[in-house]
DNA sequence: CAAATAGTGTCTTTGAGACACTATCGT
DNA sequence: ACGATAGTGTCTCAAAGACACTATTTG
């Protein structure tokens, strides 16, 4: 990795002796996305032991070389094809018997992203294949593999508390630009709860800005498109 | 550290091939009190290289049969000689550099404890000697080692946030009885900023449980005692 | 016009914040 | 009585919540 001076050699040498085995280090990524007005993630079956034919987070080993974020957006890079999207560290899981064959910590991060974006990059096969409902995957009966099912719990909470609190989260699951009905839709499938079409428009008022443009086409009235405000984190101070 | 089945040596096989290197997992440990109406951290001098002579959180590496917490547990311990106290989990740091010795992944987290509880068990050595006030610490020109001071900032807006919040957090830093003038206080050290008196008292009021007791002996009217209500979360449903 | 969805006005209730007041101790 | 801190009553204002209303498109 790098040449030790010899202050440092003590340090090593004493680390070493005294440290006979390391654990190893994973991430698992969990890229939630919007589909059919449902809340998913992406998930894959295993196809070995332990937990076979269950379904498992994406996840990867953390080189020795590489960061934390580097390691998530390698994982994302191979699941979805996807090269920049939002992310987040969630947690760290580390019991010792999370993973029945080794000693693995893994470092859960989550990413948001547009169901348009998950589609447009899927080269190979269909990534809509590995989309689960998250409350499917979340009932009791439903095994999935390792400790994967506290971990989309311990995220979904994350979502939901952000989403009531009317972070800026909802934003990642849009394209560009977007009608404030459908904005409304994305905050109530993450709190999982009903809003009023007033009070929600005059919160999220500050966030967005509105555009020129209008739907058309569908037989009601229009709804105006909108984008993001991008200064609003900074009037936040 | 277990035996393994054939269905697991492949991936084992697999595993130790792509990966030659581990990175090494330690906790950083945070205990915080508060001391002299001061938000205040432990931390220890560094006798070696690098960052000689800096403060640095006391840490220690994650032993192959060990979880996170009985690792955290342990760190908690020989420092302090506490054996049962609040921690919860704050951040995992994995920049590749961020000990330039080796690479080590530090999953960070927090301890809360009042100052009688930390002052019964000091043991070795004054561990009064070891508080370093928090905002002291936090200040540009200090120097602390590695990314420590990061690691603090992110605890101390934490702490912050949660007791802005009313969260219960403050009573951590408690003994088991205390008035309401005391526990005020501790919520305007945690969130750095004065509270209205009448307000603060509705606020905490369903979290606390009024006792026979008061204070006396004082040049002032005395003040009732009270004791948290264990109930308080349970209602929050 | 009817159906359907987009969008607005406003009342009520809740709670944060601010401030003034009363209460009770020791000296 | 006085200084000091403990403890309470209540007003204001802003935001959350609930609901009713108007507006604009297609068929």
């Amino acid at each position: 990795m790098k040449k030790t001076t010899s202050e440092e050699k003590e340090f090593l040498q004493q680390y070493d002796s005294s440290m006979f085995e390391k654990p190893s280090v994973a991430v698992d990524v969990l890229i939630f996305t919007i589909e059919d007005d449902t809340l998913k993630v992406v998930m894959v079956e295993r196809s070995e032991f332990p937990y076979k034919g269950c379904l498992a987070l994406p996840g990867v080993f953390v080189g020795i070389d590489e960061s934390l974020e580097d390691a998530v957006k390698r994982g994302v890079k191979v699941e979805t094809g996807l090269t920049d999207m939002y992310f987040e560290q969630l947690y760290t899981w580390g019991d010792v018997k999370r993973d029945p064959r080794m000693r693995i910590i893994s470092v859960s991060y989550m990413a948001l992203v547009s169901i348009d974006q998950l589609c447009a990059k899927s080269a190979n096969g269909n990534i809509r294949d590995y989309l689960y409902p998250v409350e499917e995957v979340l009932t009791p009966d439903k095994e999935l593999a390792f400790d994967h099912k506290e971990i989309i719990a311990y995220a979904r909470t994350r979502i939901k508390n952000k989403a009531a609190a009317y972070s800026d989260i909802a934003f990642n699951f849009m394209s560009e630009k977007f009608t404030l009905p459908k904005l409304q839709k994305v905050y109530e499938i993450l709190m999982d709860k009903p809003l009023y079409k007033a009070n929600f428009r005059k919160k999220v008022s500050p966030m967005v800005l509105e555009t020129e443009e209008s739907t058309s086409g569908e037989a009601h009235r229009p709804s105006k498109l909108y984008v993001k405000n991008a200064d609003y984190n900074a009037l936040e101070e």
